[in-house]
DNA sequence: TTTGGCACTCCCGGTCCGGGAGTGCCAGTC
DNA sequence: GACTGGCACTCCCGGACCGGGAGTGCCAAA
């Protein structure tokens, strides 16, 4: 594969990028300063096709690229261009100014959306990738207990427990000095075993209160794999050429989905900083035209994920530097508040 | 106004709701036994169209009822159809099944959405239109407390402070008898005159912290005055003939924006049970094309609003009817938490 | 007041057609 | 051997045209 007609495939995508509209060989030739005429471009353009990289819409019409066409040009070709130190300033002071983690991914998600015009994902961080910084334990009345747990991303989790037999203000501080010697600073994917034998480790007449503690816990911290996610920016699905009307109903409603989107933002077990997904390898058949753009974020080690999903004629160097910047940004500030 | 004429415009209403399309003098005549000739119902449509009522989209086309005709027959046509009673019970246990307040608001948006196939939206219990069932305060680390609050509709919030001096436990346990005390039982909206002179009420040492403290209440309760709401069902937008792609897109921007849903939802000051907003009634110019069925909840007085979105070509009866039931059981729901 | 009849209007879908953009191929040139 | 200009060909696209159909408004008669 020859330097130019990687060129010529550059110039494709580009154009297609920018136009929309399938994109000719005297188009190419002229605007992107090759050196060579329409004719040659055209041979170029005929071995292109031939390997699959850029199709035709049908006879006598110009070239798009294939999803294996975006993939080399990603690949090879897309210097990702980073973004403006305007830019730069206005997210790194937008996201400073949040109050909590909840602030944290509401604006998070808003800035993506709205640097990437795409429709934007963030996963809240994954309780079974956090630890336990703090874990609360107050009586709101003398049998009903409500539990906070404060991880160290900075989420709060609550929930009620109904305790058996009345409790003391003594006693509650006894199980709550009890959870958090067993349970702080640990990793929550550890904590099953541990709340396991919590109940073991009380006192006989705290015993079945710490068991019904213990019940919840598992139930918040075990049973509760869902993820939580914020989703911004659904209207630049509208954008003009995006997508036609028919192909955004099962966008729409994958965005509503949990599973879906998390299937989308990356499984769990991909350790790459920055993951692109072009159309079909996203393995979903809604998504054959969509393409995901999705990196982790997290202090040291990745606690959640966040992404953009577009027509696959994105701009792919603009929306991936885009997404690893905002990444690093909140992955700098989940480090600061911890 | 003549009966008949009534009965004309509920065919005319009830036929373009079904089918999306213009309805002529010949399909009212022969479908809704009125035992008249079309040429009789010709004339009725004359007088509903100088009335207003309906309109032609063209020359020589049906006849489509205008955003006058759907309030009339809202007002006096349209018969509330009850939810069948196997509905009933669905939307009970679904609900019921409910662990918290967000798992109650999240799964009252879905079903919502599912039930009247449009846009669900449901604002959580306003702060300022609930009270205070407890105050925890708990020191996280010396200087730093962490305040959760919890309101008597299950709203839960919480937010850090930093204190000027440490506090021992003690101390720490005085300020949330302190904020107990006057907070307890009191609604949110009296709560700032209650919150300005806390500190006057404090022991001398504790004067500074419970500045702080009042501070940070302050903020919680008051500068926050924003609503939590949440929005499923978009992907109901693109329903067949719902709403054509153009006129999606300022739609789905709205569904983002917390002001317009508000406003969309219901002033504060309404106290009907429940609204309908066809069209230009809703003063927002990109919704001119949209209905809003709205209907207040809450134990006893009400705390919140929820709706849905959608065509002003909608189901009226079928709509009305979810709000208001759904709307019902949310209320008993809240009621047995209190 | 209602009805049947009738002329009229206008949309809709189909067909046809010419212009334009783009291609593939070929023969000629450097 | 690679590149180029020329040329015939293909196919989409938008506009024009047209006939059928649905619906209307009006009128005269019951």
């Amino acid at each position: 594969m020859d330097d130019r007609k990687l060129e010529v495939l550059r110039a494709i995508v580009e154009d297609y990028v920018a136009t929309q509209e399938p994109v000719g060989s005297k188009a190419v030739a002229q605007r992107h300063a090759l050196g060579v005429s329409a004719a040659t471009v055209r041979n170029d353009m005929a071995y292109l096709e031939e390997a699959g990289y850029i199709q035709q819409p049908h006879t006598s019409a110009g070239r798009i690229p294939t999803a294996k066409g975006y993939r080399l040009f990603v690949d090879r070709l897309g210097k990702i261009k980073p973004l403006s130190s305007a830019e730069r300033r206005a997210v790194h002071r937008f996201l400073s100014e949040a109050i909590d983690l909840d602030d944290v991914v509401t604006r998070t998600v808003r800035l993506l959306a709205q640097l990437t015009h795409q429709v934007a994902v963030v996963q809240y961080p994954s309780l079974n990738r956090s630890s336990v910084r703090h874990l609360e334990i107050v009586a709101v009345t003398p049998t009903r207990l409500m539990i906070v747990m404060i991880t160290d991303t900075g989420r709060v989790e609550q929930r009620y427990v109904e305790v058996p037999a009345e409790l003391s203000e003594e006693n509650v501080l006894e199980l709550r000095r009890l959870a958090n010697e067993q349970l702080q600073g640990r990793a929550l994917a550890d904590a099953p075993r541990i709340i396991a034998n919590l109940a073991s480790l009380a006192r006989p007449e705290l015993r079945d209160s710490a068991e019904a503690l213990a019940r919840v816990l598992r139930e918040t911290v075990v049973a509760r794999t869902e993820e939580r996610l914020a989703v911004a920016g659904a209207a630049n699905l509208t954008r003009a050429g995006n997508f036609f009307a028919g192909s955004m109903r099962p966008i729409l409603e994958a965005l509503e989905e949990e599973v879906v989107l998390m299937q989308l933002l990356g499984r769990a077990d991909s350790n790459a900083l920055l993951t692109v997904r072009i159309g079909d390898e996203n393995e979903i058949d809604d998504f054959r035209e969509t393409t995901v753009v999705a990196a982790g974020y997290g202090p040291g080690s990745v606690v959640g994920h966040m992404g953009v999903l577009g027509p696959t004629r994105m701009d792919y160097p603009g929306t991936i530097a885009a997404v690893r910047a905002v990444a690093r940004y909140v992955s700098e500030i989940l480090e600061q508040n911890r």
